[in-house]
DNA sequence: GAAAATGCGGAGAGTTGACTTCGGTTACAA
DNA sequence: TTGTAACCGAAGTCAACTCTCCGCATTTTC
C-alpha cells in the first residue's frame, strides 16, 4: 500500500468521525472536503458510504472497549464501574447517534461493527462484575438491563442538550438504583 | 371545508402515524399509498413533509399528555407516577424517534409541537409533585432530571428492540433510585 | 532519473424523494 | 337537475446524493 493512500485513509476516517460526529446523516461530500480529498478517493477506500460509517462507528467503538478493559484493571471495581459508566454518558452519545443512522441506513450492522460492539458490552460486563463482587452494585442487576440503562442515559443525556449539572443528578438517581439496598 | 376534505385529512394523519411509526425516514409517497390517496393530497394538507411529521408528533405528545392528566386525578397518586412512567416508556419510543426525525429534518420543531411537548412535560411535573408529596418519590429529585431518564428510559428501550422483562428489569432499577432512602 | 504502476480528482450517470401542475371528478347549493 | 367550485390523482420537475469513469499526478523501483 502506498503512502500517500495510507495517509489519506486516516485523514479520511478523522474527518468521517468529526462529521459524521456533528451529524450522522451527512453527505460524503462533507467528508470529503473536510478530508482536502477528492469524493472518489473517499469511495475508493470506502466502497459505500455504509462502510464508512461503520468504520467510524467501529473506532469508537474499540476505543471505548480499550478504556473499559483499561480501568478493569484498576484496584477500585465499583470507583471504575461507576467512571466508565459517566463517561461513557457524556463522551459517547454520539457514537449511539452513529450506531443508528447505520442501523436505518444498512439494514443491520455490518460484522466488524458487530464484533466490536460484542467487545465493548464483554468488557463493561466485566466491569459490572467485578463492582459486583466488591459490593458497590446490587447482585441482582443482570447485564442486559444495565446495558440498556448506560444506553439510555446516554442517549436521554444527547437528546436536549443536557446541562452538565442535570446529567449529573440524573446519574445520581441512576446510580442510587444500582447500589445495593443499604 | 368539504366532508371528503376533512375525511382524507383523518385518513392521511392516521396512516402517516402509522407509517413513520415504523420508520420515522419514510417516504411521503407510502404514506399516500396507505392512506389510499394521491400524493398531492397529503402535500394539499401539509405543505411539507415537515409539517406532517409535525402534526404526527403532535397529535402522539397530546395524547400522552391526557393519559398523564386522567391519572393525575387518581386517588394513589404514587402508583399513578410509576403507572405513567413504564407507559411512556414501553408505548412512547416510536414518538421519540419521530421528534428526533423532525428535528433532524426541519432544524427546530414546529411552534405546535413545542407546544404540545411543554404542556406533556407540565402534565408529568404535576404527576411528579403529587408523588412526591405522598412519599412515593424522593424530594431531592427535580423535574429535569426525571424528565430525562424519561426520555432516556424511553430511548433505551427502544434502541434495541429490548425483550419486555429486560425492559421491566431496567425500570426496577430506575424505580428504585427514585424512591426515598428507606 | 525514467518507466511502470498505483492513487487522485472532478465531471457525470443514475436514482431517490420532495413538491407542483393539470385534466378529470365529485360534493353541495339553487 | 345542473352549475360551479373545490378536490383528487397521475405524471412531471427539480434538487440532492451516492457511486463511476477517465485523464492526470505521484510514488516507487530499478
Amino acid at each position: 500500500m502506498r503512502a500517500d493512500a495510507r495517509d489519506n485513509r486516516l485523514r479520511i476516517l478523522t474527518a468521517a468521525d468529526e462529521v459524521f460526529g456533528q451529524s450522522p446523516q451527512a453527505s460524503t461530500d462533507a467528508v470529503a472536503k473536510l478530508a482536502g480529498v477528492g469524493i472518489a478517493t473517499v469511495f475508493r477506500h470506502f466502497p459505500t458510504k455504509t462502510e464508512l460509517l461503520e468504520a467510524v462507528l467501529t473506532q469508537r467503538l474499540e476505543r471505548l472497549r480499550d478504556q473499559a478493559l483499561t480501568l478493569a484493571s484498576s484496584d477500585n471495581a465499583g470507583r471504575a464501574f461507576y467512571m466508565f459508566f459517566s463517561r461513557v454518558v457524556s463522551e459517547s452519545a454520539v457514537k449511539l447517534a452513529i450506531g443508528e443512522a447505520l442501523i436505518a441506513a444498512g439494514g443491520a450492522a455490518g460484522e466488524d461493527a458487530r464484533k466490536a460492539a460484542a467487545g465493548l458490552r464483554e468488557a463493561f460486563g466485566s466491569l459490572l462484575a467485578e463492582a459486583q463482587r466488591v459490593g458497590a452494585v446490587r447482585r441482582d442487576a443482570g447485564l442486559p438491563e444495565v446495558y440498556a440503562l448506560l444506553i439510555g442515559a446516554s442517549r436521554g443525556a444527547t437528546a436536549r442538550h443536557l446541562e452538565p449539572e442535570v446529567r449529573d443528578r440524573m446519574l445520581t438517581l441512576v446510580y442510587d438504583g444500582l447500589r445495593p439496598a443499604s
